[in-house]
DNA sequence: GAGGGCAGGTCTCACATAGAGACCTGCGAC
DNA sequence: GTCGCAGGTCTCTATGTGAGACCTGCCCTC
């Protein structure tokens, strides 16, 4: 726990040295957030995770996806180095995708918050309910 | 790595649920994430992992968000059971923003990824100038 | 040998979302 | 009375996203 925190620290520093500086201070956290933060990056690389796939085989497994973000979110993975892109000169060339080593090493981090998501999302559900519930400051005692 | 691993096992089954399905399957991971995974939603946890701040202080610290966003950013979260909001009558009255204990809950996983970025950021830097400067298939041997 | 189909995209347009920054509210200090 | 401050809200514009038509080679069928 400590450990982890730490990290927390960590980029609190980023957090105050750009406070404290004119300029912005470029942190590489936020840069990486940016990225894999995205409505689609997380679910790309955890289907990824499974096996390598191809263009089509991804778009049925994320089906609203468009093929659009779907291309954009697969090119930005690879100059992240996170996937790699495979052509195979097939009758039409198929395309296959799979995670990187970079992109394997994700995976540990990425797993303990889906893990999260999947055992707290009965917490955060009924937050919501009762938030939506009492609008104003209806307080139940 | 072999559970947490499973967790992702775990959430390709509502992937495969989903392709299965004629109506999409609600899948809580994507549910949460989407929820986390936007912009702001993590730095803001990170910085009131420190401590409980203010809503001006929360504007200092995350300088280049807008305070349009950092209201709607930071009542998503409190709708979310993830932080509470406490206002103190003071004369202009002022408001703190803190962790809830779910919200504490969510800084391990959370930690252990920025852990990963500040880690990996080198590797990612490094692959996006070479993806840069290769920009067919242009190969260094 | 013309036409159709498939994989993996790109392009255009319409709409939703985000950012900038002006404005609002209540109150205490000057 | 009017200034300033905290914590917002509102409006306008810029940017991002989704839908879906279209493109490109190539093979297969007719």
């Amino acid at each position: 726990m400590s450990a982890a925190l730490s990290a927390i620290e960590r980029f609190s520093r980023y957090q105050s040295d750009d406070a404290q500086s004119v300029k912005p201070v470029h942190c590489p956290v936020r840069d990486v957030l940016d990225r894999i933060g995205d409505k689609w990056s997380i679910l790309l690389l955890m289907t990824l995770a499974m096996r390598p796939q191809r263009f089509s085989e991804l778009h049925r497994a994320v089906r609203d996806i468009s093929k659009r973000m779907l291309t954009q979110t697969l090119r930005d993975l690879e100059r992240d180095g996170l996937i790699t892109r495979h052509v195979f000169p097939t009758k039409p060339p198929s395309v296959e995708y799979c995670l990187s080593p970079l992109g394997q090493s994700l995976l540990e981090p990425m797993a303990s918050l889906i893990d999260w998501a999947d055992r707290r999302y009965s917490d955060i559900h009924a937050a919501r309910v009762r938030f939506d519930g009492a609008p104003s400051d209806v307080q139940r005692s």
